[in-house]
DNA sequence: GCCATAATGTACGAACTAGTACGTTACATA
DNA sequence: TATGTAACGTACTAGTTCGTACATTATGGC
């Protein structure tokens, strides 16, 4: 067992570790121009100079934040298993999973809108690979639907994903410019249930229409 | 005719006007942190005193950006009419019109994003009024589509305007991400057409199924 | 033509901000 | 226990950035 080392003052891992968790929520409280570095520091029990040490400069600490950011979320929506249910059901079931892991994740959409505002020019090339399993996932139950006569023919998977993305995200993302403009809030517990209903309502009846 | 009067030196609205122009510019490309006023000042024919004059600040200056963003993009929706058609044809019309809008605006799409990492806190009270009308259309087609048994008769206006939002936002807020993920250009001309039809087709498919 | 004032330009400063030079200490290994 | 090196801390700087004090000029009304 190794769980209980003595506690070492000088830890590889854990000084990168606390220095990703901050800047992670730093970058997504204020954007990337708006993130500071020192307060990031600041809030982690090591210093500005490791954070240089590790991460070479800002540009570099935020490709590390974002890097980390897509596997956990990735890494998350992966324990789910939806492909022994029958298509209808399946592709239910994974665009409200995919709706309530939104929900359940605002500072990574936070840190996607960020990024697109920069153009993706933070993106690593490991991301494609990382999210690939979520496409084919998508394909293998269309392909299932498709056979069974039950879907409609003309649908691509990466299309169908970003269908499902673009209403969970906007959900998330576009929050308080919707609160400001149409006095709804879109998170509003109470109705949570009838958006997820919704997606799910909108998805089957266009794959099946 | 007032239209050709003589080129005054001092001129309220034309400097106004000038630094609005180049300040949505400046915003819309690098956030509202990473913007600077210098920049704005830089690249208009007056100085950084006159922004100070008329918007009191860089956060003043953003936030009559925002407005006079929404108050356009509304103002060019409105020229359009689609009450006449019945309603499977005018919802479809509608979805698509939005969807052409959101591409040919990407700036004002990119300065709602930063309004939203911002938490919505520029966003002035005027601004409810002016996207009232987007709502009520959509409500007069849903009202017409129940009447004539065509609509599911659940459907709120505010939430399918929000489905058919987040589609067309989606497309232009995310595109970089989804391009360095999933390798599409979600902009690409020639899948333009194929994505407004597959909106309608969601629209439709979600009303009447 | 004169004047009140709206509009404008110049020059500057105080605070901030990313990044670094330089020195120190814990730890693994022999 | 000696030592090389990875990990760390302090103090600083060069450049930036929002904002303003102060001076000036054009313009419309009388």
């Amino acid at each position: 067992m190794a769980a209980t080392q003595p506690e070492r003052s000088r830890d590889r891992d854990r000084t990168q570790g606390e220095i990703l968790e901050v800047a992670t929520r730093e970058f997504a409280e204020h954007g990337y121009s708006g993130a500071r570095v020192d307060e990031i520091a600041e809030r982690t029990r090591t210093t500005k100079r490791m954070l240089y040490y590790y991460f070479g400069s800002k540009e570099g600490l935020f490709v590390a934040v974002l890097e980390q950011a897509y596997a956990a979320i990735r890494a998350a929506e992966q324990t789910v298993d939806v492909d022994h249910l029958d298509p209808v059901a399946a592709i239910r079931a994974l665009a409200e999973l995919t709706f309530d892991h939104h929900e359940a994740h605002p500072d990574f959409i936070r840190l996607v809108s960020i990024e697109n505002i920069h153009r993706g020019e933070h993106m690593a090339e490991s991301l494609a690979a990382i999210n690939a399993p979520a496409v084919e996932r998508i394909e293998r139950i269309l392909r299932a639907g498709r056979e069974a006569g039950v879907f409609r023919a003309d649908v691509d998977a990466v299309d169908l994903h970003m269908l499902i993305s673009s209403y969970c995200v906007f959900r998330v993302a576009n929050r308080h410019t919707w609160q400001a403009l149409f006095d709804r809030d879109l998170l509003a517990a109470d109705r949570r249930d009838g958006y997820r209903t919704m997606l799910g309502d909108v998805v089957v009846a266009y794959l099946t229409g």
